[in-house]
DNA sequence: CGAAATATGTCAATATGGCTGACGTAAATA
DNA sequence: TATTTACGTCAGCCATATTGACATATTTCG
């Protein structure tokens, strides 16, 4: 093979042809950036961040979950939790209630505050899903959707779908 | 109305019927979130984090091209890519190289060696992608990519399409 | 009942990956 | 020649994550 035995630069690109599923990879990456930043500019006002609104988000949606729940979905550890929950509280957008039958519980809910912040970022999210989705037939959506959930990890994909579905 | 007049804890869950854009929204985070991870146990192995994966991806993706157009994917600052880029050029995965023609560039090149940790860290998450469009039908396989180039920000996109698509 | 397990919180140190601002250099361009 | 451009770098800081250790209720189990 040719002259060029070093390990100097490697001049060819890596086509779609050599490796189709590159396109999705790299739409995820554009998709997933652009998509994230949406709330951004509402959060700076609040002085909170992108892990301030996955949090008010799931407990906006999932009222009275338990600190466990949240962190299985997230996929960190509660220290990290642990202070982004504590200044959601101290601002009143989140509130602890001990669990009812199991006191060791601290249920978690939005006040109207949470909810109606968490509303506001979902907003613009929302817009931009829903623009696409209209852009698609029917047949579209549900690849779309299917897709998605394929991205999943296979031994997550029934607890996502259980907490998506209510 | 009710006599809960205070910001007392709100009791009643955000449902899709609510907000059906909430499906791909929370869809979008956990395939993300689950996809993302893939390389993360081969990073290790190389003290690399996901933000080396990033670059070497896209200089591996598209060899030559210049610091200024990796910024302008990553969407982050010339002083963040910095101290990556130059621990991925210390360790020999990434070379400069002076622009042949206007010399102020240092375009950006892997090395067999890059090339092939690239390769290594795609595999995981091309095995994901691949399963998953086995799964789907031509129009849902559609429907996927459709979906999620309109995720990206209107004025990206012809960029975006450009470099996917060579 | 007492021991063990569970749910949660907290303190401390550290890593990663971002940011702003300031400044420097070489090369292209006006 | 003056300005702009492409890139790099130093310094300090912020957001978000980690590990490890330890504390406190409360529930459950033997």
């Amino acid at each position: 093979m040719g002259a060029e035995g070093g390990t100097g630069p490697v001049t060819a690109p890596v086509t779609i042809a050599d490796k189709p599923e590159i396109v999705l990879i790299e739409l995820l990456f554009y998709a997933y950036r652009d998509f994230v930043s949406d709330p951004d500019a509402v959060l700076l006002r609040y002085d909170f961040g992108r892990a301030h609104h996955r949090v008010l988000h799931f407990v906006d949606r999932h009222p009275g979950m338990r600190v466990a729940d949240l962190l299985d979905i997230l996929k960190i550890t509660k220290q990290s939790l642990g202070r982004v929950l504590k200044e959601l509280i101290d601002t009143g957008f989140i509130e602890q209630v001990p669990g009812p039958v199991d006191r060791r519980q601290r249920l978690l809910y939005p006040t109207e505050k949470g909810r109606a912040l968490s509303a506001r970022l979902t907003e613009p999210q929302a817009r931009r899903i829903g623009a696409a989705l209209a852009a698609l037939d029917p047949a579209g959506r549900a690849g779309a959707e299917r897709f998605l959930r394929l991205m999943i990890d296979a031994d997550e994909r029934d607890k996502v779908s259980r907490l998506i579905s209510r």
